[in-house]
DNA sequence: TGGGCCTTTCAGCTTTATCTCAGCCTGAGT
DNA sequence: ACTCAGGCTGAGATAAAGCTGAAAGGCCCA
């Protein structure tokens, strides 16, 4: 899952990163208007969270124009104490849900898993290949109905994979996703990760989820099944 | 797809480098603006990333001076954090788009995706052959719907071939693209490759994808689909 | 403080991509 | 038709890339 985080507040950018990337979300950020308008425009994410007291172009105008632009996913604004009429001008901008700061990290999650489930009604959430299902809110992963227990970082390791379904990935790519920082070259965490995953996924060897390129990457390879309901 | 990295503080740079040729790119590099001047002038990169804050020729008037020889490779520019006005600078010297130090590796190569992904004609970097399509993000090659397995040497030299179709590359050309270095002119690997990815690509030697141009080099041959949808 | 689980390291092993080589084929120029 | 340089081909060597099992190191929670 893949967040988006708004802020021009230092501080409490760094205070929502730390958060909800200890809660297992996938964390961008920014504190302009225009790159975050440049981010939602151009990558996938599952939910944005907008503070709307930022400097240069506001808060408003940015949900106002993905909006415009026909991007879907979930908006939750921030907004400061007194600014009530924000929040409005924000929900008709297209945003989905507000909170008034100060705020409870609690809330906060609270909420975006609120949202997140909400979304998952409309878009698909879980993703079926053959046997195997993910799904990308609960964090879960299904093998023949029966839950296949996957350790966190072995389960973000899977995610992103199937999220790039179809494209080879390379071992730095991966690593610099999951760790946020330099590849160390001389180690086979990873290695071992998809040894694992691949034991935990497909214990039979039969279906061959994962497929190694040698001197490019890995790849998730299965048939996305389209059972979007 | 090669890049060129612009880029004067040793330890960065060669951070940038590391990672990048990890996901894949051929990856050129240079401290200095007058060599950088002269690379982008002299070779033709797919994107480069330019410091503007260089020593002796600055950043800016490296851009200034290849775009005003209609040099059009996309070029992004790194700026320190405070920098704000070189960044708008930059932007106006013939930029495309900047990212402010320090920032993680994965962001920047989300953004090289989407410059080059601009690039290629604004469409999904796919390009379609006949029964055969190249996802030059993906670095996956299908023939009528089936991956075709290539290995990393195959899979770059297929590429380069597609992106210059209708172009007869000759040999010291492609090796130098493939090896960074200068290449022993007696080995005859490029046609032992050559001869793999015909085989690959084309089985049963229908299509012909490959023409070799005698005492020339080998030109891909195939009508591009205009499947930009 | 101790136990359990997750992550990382390590060393040895297997696989295979790359490169070399030697001989064969082909076609342009005579 | 003959020549010969340029290109093609198959088989094999070799070293890098990846895999594996076990064990050490960390971290969290009781």
């Amino acid at each position: 899952m893949k967040l988006l985080v708004v802020e021009d507040d230092p501080d409490l950018r760094r205070q929502l990163v730390t958060s909800l990337s200890g809660r297992g979300y996938t964390v961008e950020e920014t504190g302009d208007g225009e790159e975050a308008l440049y981010l939602g425009r151009e990558f996938p994410y599952d939910l944005a969270i907008v503070d709307l007291g930022l400097p240069s172009l506001s808060g408003v105008d940015v949900i106002r124009r993905w909006r415009a632009e026909d991007k879907e996913f979930p908006i939750l604004i921030l907004t400061a104490r007194g600014d009530w009429q924000d929040k409005v001008e924000g929900l008709e901008a297209g945003a989905d849900d507000y909170l008034v700061k100060p705020f409870h990290m609690e809330e906060l999650a609270a909420r975006i898993n609120a949202l997140l489930r909400r979304a998952a009604g409309h878009a698909k959430p879980k993703l079926s290949f053959g046997p195997l299902t993910i799904d990308t809110v609960g964090r879960v992963v299904h093998r023949n109905g029966e839950v296949v227990s996957l350790t966190s970082f072995e389960y973000r390791t899977f995610e992103y994979l199937v999220l790039n379904a179809g494209k080879t990935i390379s071992k730095t790519e991966l690593t610099e996703h999951l760790y946020h920082q330099d590849y160390d070259r001389d180690s086979n965490v990873l290695e071992v990760f998809v040894r694992r995953l691949r034991q935990k996924l497909d214990p039979d060897q039969d279906l061959q989820p994962i497929t190694t390129v040698r001197g490019l990457g890995y790849r998730f390879d299965l048939p996305v099944d389209s059972d979007s309901k």
